[in-house]
DNA sequence: TCGGATCTACGAATAATTTCGTAGAAAAAT
DNA sequence: ATTTTTCTACGAAATTATTCGTAGATCCGA
């Protein structure tokens, strides 16, 4: 899996989570979201929204590397992300697991959870997936 | 707190276990590392070591930046680590957070257990550090 | 002492990524 | 019918990060 880069990150969650859209829908969304979404870009000196073209430009360019697809729709584009949610952030986990934590998933967990005062409901899910996956240990015995 | 590039947390990995060392022990490290901890470099055609004055110069870069200290030993500069291992880690894990998983805590947990087959020793390790988090949350209450 | 090895410093080459300007076509609005 | 808006395409500028070459100083061994 060809690890995508931070600005085609931001549009793959805009696919994920709308699905086909336009560059148009995509830059608009990217452009609603909390600046702190944004940040890491590289125009420092501007209005603080994503161009138009910048948008466009990058979706070509996913578009290129077989990340999305599209079809022709009117004068538009309909594009749609053909890498999977899961792979794509299970991938790009592991690669910062990796550098950050040295592979250790444990350090990573601890760090996640203990720097930032899980709730309740999220400590019980937890249990919950650490049961579940202790019952499927135990079933491949 | 300053971001740390990848060549960056490189360095300070080798720093944070050894302790106050020279740009030739960081370097010799580096190299000694497994291949896939030096990947991601931008030297695609060459003996795949890290360069000397490669490693040299990110970590003069990391000195003038405030991350690093150092003090003259002879001809050579011993440096040293001026941000802590937990601090950086969990800047960095924040911000992968952030931009991969939206913000979810809950949901890298999932996938970082979920992905990797953990072994019955670790999800122990996780469950004390859950009851510990929930004990803190009761006498909190 | 001479020559090679090793150090720092520095600047520039190389790379990867992102941003933007411009052009031309098509659609929509006036 | 003309103007304005909205597309795509493309290339180049800008930005950031990494790598490397070279120069000058110092050390160390033969």
């Amino acid at each position: 899996m060809q690890k995508p880069t931070d600005a085609e990150v931001n549009v793959l969650h805009i696919l994920w989570a709308k699905g086909s859209s336009t560059v148009r829908e995509v830059n608009d969304a990217l452009n609603e979201q909390t600046p702190a979404l944004r940040a890491g870009r590289r125009n420092a000196g501007s209005t603080g929204e994503v161009g138009y073209t910048t948008t466009l430009k990058i979706m070509q360019i996913m578009y290129e590397k077989g990340m999305l697809s599209r079809e022709e729709d009117g004068r538009t584009h309909r594009y749609l992300a053909l890498v999977g949610e899961q792979d794509t952030k299970g991938a790009l986990l592991q690669n910062f697991m990796e550098s950050t934590f040295r592979g250790s998933a444990l350090d990573l967990v601890i760090q996640a959870l203990g720097g930032h005062d899980a709730n309740q409901d999220e400590l019980e899910k937890i249990k919950a997936l650490i049961a579940e996956m202790e019952e499927k240990q135990k079933n491949k015995l």
